[in-house]
RNA sequence: GCCGGGGUGGCGGAACUGGUAGACGCAAGGGACUUAAAAUCCCUCGAUCUUCAUGGUCAUGAGGGUUCGAUUCCCUCCCCCGGCACCA
């Protein structure tokens, strides 16, 4: 066994990580985001996100912290579903497996997780509070079933959430997705856009970009809904607008095609089929197609017209594929001289442009115009608002409608209900069951889990799960009225199960309970949440809905679940993110094997700052490997000198090479703490400690004396004070050198140094003497030398005499501490 | 298109609030030790000019600007990466 797998197993066998529930010292809680057991073996790309987590811990742990660092496994989902049917292994059997393999893994990296709290989302006792949850929703009113068009995945077979489509594709097999008719289980995480917004100010420990995300994602806008009539039949046409300023410039109108309206407006005329088939086609072209902006605007005329309330004109009604129904009303009014696609479809149909908003500086002529004018400017052809400029011009408006009773002034957002069922195998069962009497009844709290029949045939149909195959399932008594019922079979979409786990962690073996509230509001809000970007939507947004919920409901007190998120840059290789279906992996055992897992460790934190990504190479790894070594060669001769350390020093009895060590050691320590903490600059800090162990190299060791005393003694203080400093990057090395010294406890129950601020700056600096900017000379002077004794000595200086070559002297700036500037002329 | 982030040696990357650009490491070259190799240790290492120095000039994507002084602040442009993408 090496010394590495010693020390693995005497942190598992002593559970040196162990989080306890309730402490005097200050809890930390630090969570990485919890992978699919996806069964790959560990590559540096996980490395590098489990080992940013790690370190983090360590640091807290020796910082007096009562840590938390669990570790778990988002075990549900299509990924472990695709790769069962691939090898024709069960998906629970392949799941487990998986784990095994990657528990190994984490260990062998050292990781230090808190194993007694592991968490599998796919386990009963797991996703029978996932469930309960649900019911919690529905129960609130937050979880509704509804006929709805969806985003469709063909190759995945399910519908799919807005949130999961990555620029019109299925963000997992990256297939474009189409739009499908069915009935779908939707959370109302609407209801929380407005607080999912505000909220996000009172995340000041999130990246700004993440936020951003999320603002852009719920898309609020202010604008006005106006109600149009429709001329013939007397239907009400709303439709809405953030452009109110340009109503008087309206010169058409366009629907949805799929818009309920359309049907009836087109009833029986010869407009029916035309727009029957429009839709269908629609229907079928992917997501990007449709939306992109780049697509050609097609429509036509539907023999309808529109009325303007604010000036009676009756203006045609248009089906258009530009106009999304789940947005605003699903109609839009069409202001072409405005708006840069109403303009390009007018021009493509014909349609007349009005012009009613004008530049300040010219007037702006409807024929003559190549695109829409869509900048601020004034009011024209717009009764008695012409004249007003801007913003005036809008707000004017917008009052006028809102008091008149056309219209109201509305906030509308782009966030749309999340939809949550899937026509999968592999997640948690919808806990409710249909009866032909009673309607959609939940399943009974005491009747959880639902449990996910093990023998199915799990390959997906089509619009139906696979769980729809299975009677013993499917047909159960209706817990009401006791008649034949049946189950829902869709499964759960799996950011479910992950938007709940971080609060399982903290009470994982609660059987009657999701989790204690005690202990829930111990531990949370998670102090330091650590993943990937890719998140920034989709986990994170649903997380913090959750957290919002179980507010609402009484479950938390608080309102977000993460106080500072850090978002670690990926691992590429050849360009691309690393990842078993592309090849580009490089996994750590190999280069565990060789160098260490300390060194692998090292490695990876040195390469570049956690935040940033990293294009692979191995290139560099030997300097680590060199480094750990060199620390070992003076460590070893020094045993007798460290563990003389005295546990406190005084600089100011020291002689002259010793004060210098020590003074060296006091700014490394600063540096380091200073680094982790300062967005866990782990790079600069292991290159603060590698110029640490160059200095100790290069030291002139006294022959005898006082001198030489002084120096072992801070030699040996030092060398402590460097292996506790290592620590937490390289743990192994640590805890076998802190036990060679004697100590029986482990080096993470020790205190992280601390430095001595009274011997910290040096007693000499080195400043630069400049001539307008321009450096001249350098120059050793006491520290903190007064300015009129400084600025003395830079104009009796050779170097600047010469450069002055007789110019005046115009200026002279002071820096202290660092330059003198001569400014001549 | 809109919104973010970024561009520094052969390479990964440093640089506090505007104050010595290139820390630390890799690679490369030279030397010491060794029968030899490995390991280790020492030196050099942005470009360029000259009189080879403890010298000069130029250098942080390009061009301007502010300043005694700009990788850092402002303007214009180029390129790369990420997000959103017909949201009315």
């Amino acid at each position: 066994m090496s010394v590495e797998q010693k020390w693995q197993k005497y942190w598992e066998e002593n559970q040196t990580f162990k989080a306890e529930d309730f402490s005097n010292a200050p809890k930390y809680y630090v969570l990485m985001m919890f992978p699919y057991p996806s069964g790959s073996k560990l590559h540096m790309g996980h490395c590098k996100n489990y080992v940013i987590g790690d370190v983090i811990s360590r640091f807290k742990k020796m910082q007096g912290f009562n840590v938390l660092h669990p570790m778990g496994w988002d075990a549900f989902g299509l990924p472990a579903e695709n790769a069962a049917i691939k090898f024709n292994i069960h998906p629970s059997d392949w799941t487990k497996n998986n784990v095994k393999v990657m528990t190994e893994q984490l260990k062998n990296i050292g990781i230090c997780y808190d194993w007694t709290r592991e968490v599998t989302t796919c386990e009963p006792d797991y996703y029978k509070w996932t469930q309960w949850l649900f019911l919690k929703f529905l129960e609130k009113g937050l979880a509704y079933k509804k006929k709805k068009e969806a985003n469709w995945c063909p190759k995945c077979m399910t519908v799919t959430a807005n949130e999961e489509v990555i620029e019109g594709a299925c963000w997992r097999c990256k297939t474009p997705v189409t739009k499908k008719e069915l009935d779908q289980w939707f959370f109302k995480i609407t209801d929380y856009a407005e607080r999912l917004l505000t909220d996000l100010k009172t995340l000041k420990g999130w990246p700004a970009k993440v936020k951003l995300m999320q603002e852009n994602w719920i898309g609020k806008s202010f604008g006005v809904e106006i109600n149009f009539k429709v001329k013939e039949t007397g239907d009400a046409l709303p439709v809405y607008t953030t452009r109110i300023d340009t109503i008087f410039g309206v010169t058409y109108l366009v629907i949805a095609p799929e818009h309920p309206l359309v049907k009836k407006l087109i009833k029986g005329t010869e407009y029916e089929k035309k727009v029957t088939e429009f839709s269908a086609k629609l229907k079928l072209t992917s997501e990007i197609d449709r939306t992109s902006d780049a697509t050609k605007k097609e429509g036509f005329f539907i023999g309808k017209h529109a009325v303007n309330p604010v000036n009676g004109e009756a203006v045609p009604i248009f089906v258009a594929n530009y106009v999304l129904l789940e947005y605003g009303t699903g109609a839009v009014m069409a202001v072409p001289a405005h708006d840069q696609r109403d303009f390009e479809f007018s021009k493509e149909y014909k349609l007349p442009v009005k012009v009613v908003i004008k530049p300040a500086d010219k007037n702006l002529i409807a024929e003559e115009m190549t695109e829409a004018f869509v900048a601020e400017g004034v009011q024209v052809n717009s009764g008695k608002f012409d004249g007003l400029a801007g913003k005036n011009g809008l707000e004017s408006i917008a009052d006028w409608i809102d008091g008149s009773g056309w219209g109201k002034k509305t906030v509308k957002y782009k966030l749309r209900d999340w939809l949550i069922s899937r026509q999968r195998y592999w997640g948690a069962p919808i806990p409710v069951i249909y009866c032909d009497k009673c309607g959609i009844v939940p399943v009974p709290e005491k009747d959880l889990p639902v449990e996910l029949p093990y023998n199915v045939e799990f390959k997906p149909t089509g619009g139906t799960s696979p769980l729809a195959g299975v009677p013993e399932f499917v047909n159960v008594k209706c817990p009401k009225c006791g008649g034949a019922g049946k189950r829902e079979t869709d499964t759960m979409n799996t950011f479910i199960c992950s938007s709940w786990y971080f609060l399982r962690y903290t009470d994982p073996k609660n059987r009657t309970e999701a989790f204690s509230a005690e202990k829930a509001g111990y531990w949370m809000p998670v102090d330091q949440y650590v993943g990937g970007v890719e998140h920034a939507i989709l986990h994170l947004l649903y997380s913090r809905f959750f957290t919002k919920v179980l507010f609402d409901l009484g479950y938390v007190k608080f309102q977000e679940p993460f106080t500072n998120l850090f978002t670690q840059g990926m691992v590429l290789k050849d360009g691309a993110v690393m990842s078993k279906s592309k090849g580009n992996i490089v996994l750590a055992d190999p280069l565990i094997e060789r160098y260490g897992a300390d060194t692998v460790r090292g490695f990876i934190l040195f390469a570049a700052p956690p935040g940033k990504e990293l294009e692979w190479s191995d290139q560099g790894i030997e300097g680590i490997h060199r480094f750990l070594a060199r620390v070992q060669r003076i460590v070893e001769p020094n045993v007798v000198n460290i563990k003389n350390a005295p546990v406190k020093l005084d600089s100011g009895a020291l002689e002259k090479e010793a004060k210098d060590i020590y003074r060296q050691l006091n700014k490394t320590v600063k540096k380091v703490k200073e680094d982790i903490e300062n967005d866990f600059h782990f790079n600069t800090a292991i290159a603060a400690l590698m110029e640490f162990v160059n200095c100790l190299y290069a030291a002139q060791v006294p022959a005898a004396g006082k001198a030489k005393q002084d120096f072992e003694t801070v030699l040996g203080y030092s060398l402590k004070k460097l292996i506790l400093c290592l620590a937490p990057f390289m743990p192994h090395m640590a805890e076998e050198n802190w036990s060679s010294w004697g100590n029986k406890a482990s080096i993470f129950s020790a205190k992280f140094p601390d430095y001595d601020p009274s011997c910290i700056s040096d007693e000499n600096v080195t400043i630069v003497l400049q001539i307008n900017g321009k450096i001249k000379d350098k120059l050793t002077i006491d520290i903190n030398m007064p300015e009129a004794e400084l600025r003395e000595l830079a104009l009796q200086n050779q170097k600047i005499k010469e450069g002055l070559a007789g110019k005046a002297v115009k200026n002279v700036i002071i820096v202290k501490n660092k330059l003198v500037n001569v400014v001549a002329g």
